[in-house]
DNA sequence: CGCGCGCTCGGG
DNA sequence: CCGAGCGCGCGA
């Protein structure tokens, strides 16, 4: 038998099959460890087959079996998907595996099982002995640690050496969330409304449904109903949510009702937790894989449903290679198992709204919040009547008297604000100096608790200046607000309240967020300040007030996102406000009162929004109605980035001679952010009306790749610096 | 990816 | 003339 092997090397020199004669024991899937190019390497055997197409004397043998860590349907798509993204298979593959296993880091966690070998005859003077034996035979097994600590050590093992007993290595789960109870919580009764859902996404002839619920309206139940459902047809279920929505609440209202069904692969766990994860569902010992964007790829068989829920979230999109959206593998994945696929928001993406309209998905809607609650009234502070009135504080008028009436009443408070750090930038007053980073193109925040420079996009920290570099000046301003300073000015309003931060810096290491997210739950903070990542789905019931310090941050950017993405924040935050009893309120700050996101935000009115949009974007020929494709060059020499550069616009320029009716836009340039982390940045920028051109593009672009320059592609990137 | 071949350049 | 250094091709 002859074996085709993928290497486990990610390059494209070597991205094809490899032959070898198989060994005992190999079969489609297994991992393998090979000979190749006079070294021994991974590989995946991708099929098994009778004669071979090689030469015979090139052929050689198959070394060793790994194990058998890859599923058929793995095996299926790589190809597709390797094809789609235009990576290596070895890198596809690799996404298939959880990280701690392909590093051999993690082993197994095993121990010792004695068994009786039954009709052994123990000298009637080994009483110790003769009593373990007795207990093996009538117990069946136990594990040699528990045995010796009962009968004795020298005991345990005598048994073992006069034959007696066996000892078998036996692997050992660790078991993440032994606290939790075991599948004890009942299915909440469903309202008439999240029923219907349930029925329509059941009934629905279509593979994918978009679920459009306002927040508040039960979208989970509904989530949950039907992964239950999946589960009574014996089948598996996959649940995909925002890295960040994996809260302890969320895991113990899963663990409740599936018990250690549900198998949860997350960043907070330790590679070997995770590790046995993932293996729990690869046996199928647990049937229901939850986890973020990677637990698309989890190694459930049988998958009955896939939930996507926050669809429009921007963590579901790798920003490294593979560039994968989660949400076209889930698809993939629904097809090859013939299930659905239900994508969740409250404020859906623009793209994928339109594909409900168009009626390549079908829309089901929940359109009322549980028990009728009415959502959070949005007031708009005009800040340039503020400043007019002379109010130069990051809080306008409304916002304070709102605070002080929320504060007096014992009620909670979100304050969200898309910036950290303390000042946006440093400048000289004098000539005009703005502090940069020194590997990367742009200007460094101030953090004011370290007394420090720091640079948000490679970390890098620097000493604070005392004087500017250039000129020598020492009036030094400090431009635009971030989360320390609002903190700050807080405590000064109000000395008596106890204020939180949340944002990248307050929630370093893997559960730093949820520490803060549990004290102010707890209601040990009365105010809680943070950037983007207060605004995902937590419940705080004593939350009656929400503020958003500067809404046109996100809208002026210049990206053709930006109205979409603000529209999503300020819903999002806004529904953090007044979830139990009390109704809560909302104050959107912003120096642009009349525009028209803000204007449909706050009166929750995503279908305006949508026909708006959607109509703009058709106006501007911008996606869904065209693709933004660009290519980037990427090294430390900037000469030679730019020379590759110049060789990906000359390759891409036959292209665009040729079809230029396809092309709205093509230019090559340096990046709006020139160079990070030392690596310079070039880029050539399209705007292509036929996705058509996609695999042409892709193919030019990446032969100009070089030893130290990196090419690589990105459709409608998320961020254009 | 990492090895080894072979070409090239600099020192002896 | 020989050895170190690097670009390139190759791996079953």
């Amino acid at each position: 038998m002859t074996a085709e092997v993928i290497v486990d090397i990610a390059r494209s020199e070597v991205d094809r099959i490899f032959e070898y004669t198989a060994i005992d024991g190999v079969t489609a899937g297994c991992r393998v460890r090979v000979p190749f190019g006079g070294r021994t390497v991974d590989g995946y055997v991708m099929r098994l087959k009778e004669g071979s197409d090689c030469p015979p004397e090139r052929l050689k043998p198959i070394l060793s079996v790994v194990d058998e860590a890859l599923t058929p349907e793995c095996l299926a798509l790589v190809r597709s998907i390797s094809e789609r993204y235009h990576c290596p298979q070895a890198l596809t593959l690799r996404l298939f595996l959880p990280a701690e296993m392909r590093r051999g880091t993690v082993r197994e966690l095993t121990r010792s099982v004695v068994y009786p070998v039954a009709g052994a005859d123990i000298p009637a003077r080994a009483k110790s002995q003769a009593a373990a034996y007795a207990y093996l035979l009538e117990a069946g097994s136990a594990p040699l640690a528990a045995l010796a600590a009962r009968f004795g050590r020298s005991a345990a093992s005598a048994l073992v050496e006069r034959g007696a007993a066996r000892v078998q290595k036996e692997r050992v789960e660790r078991s993440p969330y032994t606290s939790v109870g075991e599948g004890a919580g009942a299915a909440h009764a469903l309202t008439p409304a999240q029923q219907r859902a349930v029925s329509a996404i059941e009934g629905s002839s279509k593979t994918v449904q978009l679920l459009h619920g306002v927040t508040g309206s039960g979208k989970t139940e509904v989530y949950l109903t039907l992964i239950a459902r999946a589960l009574q047809e014996g089948r598996t279920a996959l649940f995909l949510v925002p890295e960040i929505s994996l809260t302890p609440q969320m895991l113990r209202q899963l663990r409740e009702r599936f018990g250690s069904r549900a198998a949860i692969l997350h960043s907070g766990l330790s590679a070997g937790e995770k590790f046995d994860e993932w293996w729990r569902l690869r046996t199928g010992e647990a049937s229901i894989a939850v986890g973020a964007r990677s637990a698309v790829f989890a190694p459930l068989e049988n998958i009955g449903v896939i939930v996507l829920d926050e669809e429009h979230d921007g963590s579901y999109r790798s920003e490294t290679a593979p560039r994968y959206e989660t949400a076209a593998i889930a698809r993939l994945r629904a097809a090859y198992n013939g299930c659905k696929l239900v994508l969740g928001s409250a404020t859906p993406s623009v793209e994928t709204y339109r594909r409900a309209q168009t009626g390549e998905y079908d829309l089901v809607e929940l359109p009322e919040r549980i028990n009728r609650r009415p959502l959070p009234d949005i007031a708009i502070a005009d800040m340039r009547r503020e400043v007019r009135r002379g109010n130069d504080s990051p809080f306008s008028a409304l916002l304070r008297e709102e605070l002080e009436d929320c504060l007096a009443r014992g009620n909670q408070a979100i304050l969200f604000l898309n910036r950290r750090g303390y000042a946006q930038s440093v400048i000289c007053r004098e000539c005009g100096y703005v502090a940069k980073c020194e590997q990367c193109d742009v200007s460094l925040t101030y953090h004011s608790e370290e007394n420090c420079l720091k640079c948000h996009y490679c970390g890098a920290a620097y000493k604070m200046l005392t004087a500017c570099p250039e000129c020598g000046g020492t009036h030094l301003s400090y431009a635009g607000t971030g989360t320390q300073k609002v903190v700050g000015a807080l405590q000064k309003l109000y000395p008596q309240a106890r204020i939180l931060r949340m944002d990248a810096d307050t929630t370093a290491g893997k559960e730093g967020h949820l520490r803060i997210l549990r004290q102010f739950a707890a209601h040990e903070a009365d105010i809680l300040v943070g950037t983007q990542m207060v605004a995902k789905g937590h419940d705080f019931p004593s939350v009656t007030l929400v503020g958003i310090l500067d809404a046109d941050m996100s809208l002026h950017f210049s990206d053709y996102r930006s109205g979409e993405r603000t529209f999503q924040l300020i819903t999002q935050v806004a529904g953090r406000s007044g979830r139990a009893e009390e109704a809560g309120k909302v104050v959107l700050q912003t120096y642009d009162p009349e525009n028209y996101i803000l204007r449909f935000a706050v009166n929750y009115d995503y279908a305006g929004f949508y026909k708006h949009e959607i109509a703009l974007r058709k106006a501007t020929a911008f996606p869904p109605f065209a693709t933004i494709v660009r290519v980037m060059a990427t090294g430390e020499e900037e000469a030679k980035v730019a020379e590759v550069l110049k060789a990906v616009y000359r390759a891409l320029e036959e292209v665009y001679r040729r079809d230029q009716s396809k092309f709205l836009f093509f230019n090559k340039m340096k990046a709006p952010v020139k160079r990070i982390q030392n690596k310079f940045r070039y880029q050539v920028l399209m705007r292509i009306t036929d996705e058509g051109l996609l695999p042409l593009i892709y193919e030019r672009a990446l032969a100009c790749r070089t030893r130290d320059v990196l090419v690589y592609v990105e459709e409608n990137p998320a961020s254009l610096s």
